[in-house]
DNA sequence: TTTCATCTTGCAACAGAGTTGCGAATATAG
DNA sequence: CTATATTCGCAACTCTGTTGCAAGATGAAA
């Protein structure tokens, strides 16, 4: 997997970001440096590297975020924190260290977990 | 709120389906009944009734279920319930009374949940 | 039952997100 | 520096969902 321009710059910034992005705002933020599909294709590429995690919104929008707290960083590992949506900023954020506690039947295999609350983050509120 | 054929056929599809199901499953599943833009526009009808809830599954697709255990049938009524999607069948099931405990930072004010756990279901393990 | 305003439908066209194929450009190991 | 596998840009395409509008259906009231 090779450096280049594009990863890196598409890197830093989502890693100096507070909030998860998404392509067209990642698009909007690097105006010009490359092609709309060069993004897709190195978000995947971050993906797959495991520097990134992938996060769908409730509204359904794809969004990018670091893996801060991750020390585990082959593509398949399990991020199990909570995702707050602010339903004013539209903005997603990573809420480190709030592990959920459930029980559920046993006959279910859980692999992974995603679990977004929606309201409004600190700013909006 | 008139009460039409496509609607009625398309409420007893979801209202009989142990699992939520998506426009395409339910095109399918109605096939020639009514146009593919007719679906979508029952689909938002149903979920601003209430008598139908919206789940944006963990892979991005939407997906449509009955609100069983829900009394309240106002459009905005909460769903505090997990769903399970399984990474095999694809297929998204509501577990009612699995209802998880979390803490979170005060500055957040949450007004929504959304907990989807992925593996296998029953079936497919 | 007939009328009529209003809601619903079908069609066509559009919009946005993401993907694919391919030839050209380029990063990096040797 | 060269060779080669990776990455890029472009164009075209797919898939999902939306919108405008004319025609058709619903159901409440006369």
């Amino acid at each position: 997997m090779r450096n280049t321009n594009a990863k890196s710059e598409i890197q830093n910034l989502i890693a100096e970001s507070t909030v998860a992005l998404s392509h067209t705002e990642i698009q909007a933020a690097t105006k010009g440096l490359c092609d709309r599909v060069t993004i897709y294709r190195v978000l995947d590429r971050l993906v797959d590297e495991g520097q990134v995690h992938k996060i769908i919104n409730v509204d359904g929008v794809v969004k990018y975020a670091n893996c801060h707290s991750c020390t585990d960083h082959t593509h398949t590992h399990a991020h199990a924190h909570i995702h707050f949506s602010c339903q004013k900023c539209k903005s997603v954020t990573c809420l480190t260290d709030v592990e959920p506690i459930f029980k559920l039947p046993k006959k279910y295999k859980v692999s992974e977990m995603n679990f977004t609350l929606s309201g409004l983050c600190p700013q909006c509120s």
